[in-house]
DNA sequence: CGACAGCGTGACAATTATATGACATTAGTG
DNA sequence: CACTAATGTCATATAATTGTCACGCTGTCG
């Protein structure tokens, strides 16, 4: 499982370093920013997972940052955790409902944060879960984790079903092996081009019935491309 | 909508006459009690759907009837919010420890108090069990806490209890550790999510027929499911 | 027709995830 | 207070998965 990426937005570099120390030992990757414009040059250029967002800052305060953000599409949906001094506890309200996803009093305990952190992660994810997909015989289920043909369950192991799954939502389409690579295995990995072909044959196992194969065709000098149609080329 | 009842649960009046008519303005049902003895029996008799507990209490404290209701499979999921005094906030991360679902310190806004009770009735939202269920030779009293299969009495610990009633209603999904952690622990719990692997461990044991084990498969890489059907995963 | 690059295939060892049993601690019970 | 059951954490055992490689096949192009 890739490591989530957090940034810490807040103006005290004190608190900065504590979170980071924090979070660093429970495996995140840990960014900081002081101030709201480099916040958000940071979100636009790293696309960290989550961030923690310092309500009161000088200049653009965290509020009208987590606004904007917002009201970006690309930005929309990003986890934001707002942290707050007890004698603003007040406007929390206002944070939650100009968007933020969780809050957080300071101080606040190293676990607790985590454990928000955590929280607010899963719940992420489970927005981008999909509705379960059928097409031609195959059925795919993220919920469940299902994947049968014709009522036959398959077999397979977690990289191909989240090969699977990235395939089922980039059909008709050729991938290279580096932008397959960057979809399913997640972000900067260092590996050879040539594993993904091994996951295809895996895949392709998986998904054959009696001996006969479909769905993935091979794009020769190009990459792969999954698709529902029988394509003869 | 049908309303929703709070019970609110403070030593002083003046906080639970307070408490109430802002809760009241805002459409809700109040009930009192000014100790813990009393708000357990009111909780029983009355099932209230969210309780306003006070940390300090003469005799029994909110803290330990906190862990009571959490023991309890039929109090496990209420909604909880601890109120608690300034000086008490060290305390609170042992109270979100206990399971609280959200905390608040005095004094508070009556907007605040609002809006962290919509969101903890909506987190809430899930399930209330009443019936028992029955699938596949598997009986499941939820209120007698009766087991069984094929007409033989299983026994299994509380947790085990907790972790099958979860199973059952949300049958056919994968849920990773975290969010069993979560589910079946309550809320703000910050444990080694390999606990779970053992109690799923100690339910299948439980769950077993002559040593053939049934119904929770392991998805390996997300977590474990509960089904029925005999999956060749 | 070579020669070569791109791809398929099976095997393999390292790594990672899960299962299991044991244990110390704590909670529940009378 | 003593006793029993339950709980959470570890250490270890087992199993599945992963990335890489070597080798063989196939189409391509001069």
């Amino acid at each position: 499982m890739a490591e989530s990426t957090v940034l810490i937005v807040d103006d005290e570099s004190a608190i900065r370093d504590m979170v980071t120390v924090a979070l660093e030992v429970a495996g995140y990757r840990c960014l900081q920013a002081e101030n709201a414009r480099d916040a958000h040059a940071l979100i636009i250029d790293e696309k960290p997972d989550l961030v923690l967002l310092d309500w009161m800052m000088p200049e653009t305060s965290g509020l009208e940052l987590l606004r904007r953000l917002r009201r970006d599409e690309l930005t929309a949906k990003l986890p934001v955790i707002m942290l707050t001094a007890k004698a603003e506890e007040d406007n929390m309200i206002q944070g939650l409902n100009s968007g933020a996803d969780d809050y957080m009093s300071k101080p606040f305990s190293p676990r607790e944060l985590i454990a928000r952190i955590k929280s607010a992660l899963r719940r992420q994810k489970a927005v981008n879960q999909e509705e379960p997909i059928q097409l031609d015989g195959l059925l795919f289920d993220p919920i469940s984790h299902h994947v049968s043909i014709h009522d036959k369950a398959l077999s397979m192991g977690p990289t191909e079903f989240r090969l699977l799954s990235f395939f089922l939502s980039h059909q008709d389409r050729v991938y290279s092996r580096d932008q397959i690579l960057d979809h399913v295995w997640g972000g900067n990995v260092y590996m050879d081009e040539r594993t993904v072909d091994v996951h295809i044959r895996r895949l392709r196992k998986a998904l054959s019935i009696d001996g006969h194969e479909r769905f993935i065709q091979t794009v020769r000098g190009a990459g792969y491309r999954f698709s529902q149609k029988l394509v003869a080329d």
